[in-house]
DNA sequence: CGTGTAAGGAATTCTGACACG
DNA sequence: CGTGTAAGGAATTCTGACACG
């Protein structure tokens, strides 16, 4: 396994809402409210904080720019689902090509 | 430029203590010690707060093991200062190395 | 020496809501 | 729609200290 996109520390959510105001110089509020909106998924702790990635700080500084730019939410959420659209089908081509891998000598 | 060693988000603070200690499995007792210690060197938030980095957690974790191992913090502190020296001359290394390409045409 | 703990205070984070527009 | 804010509470973190060993 093992694809472009691995780094461990990238996806690993420990970062907690008031570091991450500090990275995206967004305010709480904003960042809660893009949860709501579902275009960031932070981890919640025991207690219930809050814990984000550093991806989850990349993709808020995104939001951040497209915001900017006059973008709505419900459209960067349609910009998110495609993106899962191409991830699946590149799992697909991944698997695909795994398949091929293994049954070439067959052929 | 650029080592073995980048990795970006490894050094980056961000940590609060409680996620470090849940991280490592360590006590906020154990953890502030490791400091006094001069074990660590977290960074400070603006009123205070401690910030630790992946790279803080592995060493914690190493500290860990080594403290279960029967070594005492002072015989740690001495590890580190080695491990720095090591650098120093791995840096010497590096910049001999960049040297030799620099003037290699001169010889 | 290394770590637990109670103490008191300050800062953090959380939720639900009202406000403006 | 997106964001600010005051409200009240719960959880976090901080420091200095006493304790045991």
């Amino acid at each position: 396994m093992g694809s472009s996109v691995d780094n461990s520390y990238m996806y690993k959510k420990v970062i907690s809402i008031g570091t991450v105001c500090e990275l995206t110089g967004l305010s709480e509020r904003q960042i809660r409210y893009y949860e709501e909106r579902e275009l960031i998924f932070p981890k919640r702790s025991e207690k219930g904080n809050r814990k984000y990635s550093f991806s989850d700080v990349e993709t808020l500084m995104d939001i951040a720019n497209k915001m900017e730019d006059g973008l709505q939410t419900s459209e960067l959420r349609r910009e998110i689902k495609n993106k899962e659209v191409d991830k699946s089908s590149v799992n697909e081509r991944m698997i695909r090509g795994q398949l091929n891998a293994h049954f070439r000598r067959r052929d």
